[in-house]
DNA sequence: GATGAATGAGGCTTCATTCAT
DNA sequence: CATGAATGAAGCCTCATTCAT
């Protein structure tokens, strides 16, 4: 856990060191990621890091982390629980797509989240951020089959666990030259990329709708 | 690409340094995997590794590729193209997790495979994997189409990229203790998990048709 | 170009690690010279070379450039320019003969810069230490010119060219089994090499003057 | 010294990895040269050098020496022993620039003959070297001394040394962005080059004559 | 609290040489 | 005589972490 010196630290240089530790472990992963490289980045001295992190792993998941509650603030804030799910999901899937076009970094750093192979630091990360998701999805889920939205057979959890598959399949695919090897999302402009977010959440309507 | 040195090894010796850089490159990655570690255990100098291959990157994409061949041999042979394609695709997803549990080290090799950060070593990897899949499955989805399986608005390349998405999850989360946060499938028995692979066909299969 | 940490080094131990560099360097030149020998040899950890330095070419510079800058310093400084041309030379090849029998170190760095054959060293190192003695030189030659010193048909590049030649020559030569075919540079008594250098220059005041 | 088996090797065999090693240690020198690479490039195997040499320093060593006795043939040869000294060395320098222009591999290889850091590598290769162009030039001086050529106070060795110097500098500074500080020879169309190397004759001749 | 120098283990890769076939 | 696989030392360089200032 980051320390009081770090929560003390003034919030300029607090998101400073964020960035560019976004931007490292985004583009490097955790394993790879040098933290010579963000302390020179961030203007800071090598030492000073670890006065705010106890080690390489709590820095990692202390970035994934703020991430997710920035992507979560954007993407899922304002939702109308009583609107019908797939409606919301649209909604959502839309909104994620925008967000991350303007925030690569945030972008870079989730797909890193999501692929760690390091088991310790996946596990501390996941654990950290997949909760977000769950947490806001969830209740709508449950909202929507009590509302009657879903079929009576539908099972509640396999609608959740493939909301998450296809936002999580959205959130690199169309990044990826080699994200998808069907549909190229990523050479398609936006607009195109858009419509088939649009069709994966359709498709999944019908399936349980 | 590997060196004729590699290709006129003996069998045994070549699969033993296969057997152990799966293991390796599967626990750790490609950038945190270590060729000291591979040599060492597979009981070989480490200047041996690079009269076999050019370099570390050369053997990871050769121990990939090696991994998707023999689960494709294991996996996707002997399907009937004319058999009713959900039916196939059931079909496949079991073979799919039963190879997986009896083969931990393939598993982890395709996993690293599908996540691996390092731009140049997914690339390369992916390059050489994903056909594998895409040349199994799409004919077969072109087929059923033709025969009239799906509904005539499905799109083929969105049923396609949803079978491969599917397929990436159940080679994941049902080995990952934070795979799947709505479906425990880590912690859940095989024949547990079997149903919900059953059960996500079966939502895509109501879905398309 | 060498970091601020070096700079800030205790010129104790800064010294130290430039005159084991120099010797390193000096015996092996650059390709074949070793770090590992350098660190160890100067009692320091191998990864505080590149705290002070970026890499291996950059410490050979600074290392050749600082050899030059101390030789042009005992050789070149407190020359009247006003002084007969050819007197000078006499003079500056006395002190660079008497210089580098005293710092036998600086010999084989000044060597080893001339000679390195790896293109990006020599380039380097070319670039940081000709100017050195071209500055000195090119002025002498020109005054003389302007004197009247040498005669009206005389090129004054060819002059500081055949000086430099000559300079060089009697870097290595005295002190290279192998260095003069004609004259056993090497296994004549000092007195008797500085009365050879004498003549060098004297042949070529005859063919200038 | 090279094994019988080289000797007994096909011509065509031996002229092919004599120009390969030529090509390998002209570029890259004793130390840095790579038999392997040579190996390779010569399409042999590696082993094989093993049995024509004892290691790799007796082969530079043969290769230089096969350099210079082709040089040697090229340049010296059919000198009328009885021309005039200065005449006869213009003649040398012009067929010895336009060999080395035609021949960019022995160029590098005599560079590298000359050049050669390592102590017991240069000392064997000047051994072998040497002595050709000391043998040709030195009976050339002898003779015109006695002719009445040479001013009756000049030192014959003198002589000598300043012409083999020169040689050597001419060998280098016109292909050496770096070579020459006051004469960029390297930048020159090979007219100006040719003026230049007469130029530094002439200059020799005044100052002998 | 901040610094940044020091560490030394570990990373990948290249090398000359040997030796069994 | 030719081969080429095997070796392991040595190469340069990067890293997370510590600690005295």
């Amino acid at each position: 856990m980051p320390t009081a010196t770090w929560r003390n630290l003034p919030a300029d240089k607090r998101s400073r060191i964020t960035e560019v530790a976004m931007q490292e472990f985004g583009a490097r992963g955790f394993s790879a990621g040098s933290l010579n490289v963000i302390a020179k980045q961030a203007g800071i001295a090598k030492g000073s890091l670890f006065q705010y992190f106890e080690d390489k792993l709590d820095l990692f998941v202390a970035i994934c982390e703020a991430g997710a509650v920035e992507v979560e603030a954007a993407v899922l804030a304002g939702v109308d629980p009583d609107a019908p799910l797939f409606d919301n999901v649209r909604d959502i899937v839309a909104r994620w797509l925008a967000y991350y076009r303007g925030h690569p970094t945030h972008r870079r750093i989730a797909h890193a989240t999501a692929n760690e192979i390091d088991p310790a630091a996946r596990a501390a990360v996941r654990r950290a951020t997949n909760a977000h998701y769950d947490a806001a999805l969830q209740p709508m889920v449950r909202a929507a089959k009590a509302r009657g939205e879903l079929r009576a057979d539908v099972d509640e959890a396999l609608v959740l666990s493939f909301l998450t598959v296809v936002l999580r399949h959205l959130n690199s695919a169309p990044f990826d030259p080699a994200g998808d090897v069907a549909i190229p999302l990523h050479d398609l402009p936006d607009a195109e990329v858009d419509r088939w977010a649009i069709a994966y959440v359709d498709a999944l309507e019908t399936a349980f709708t």
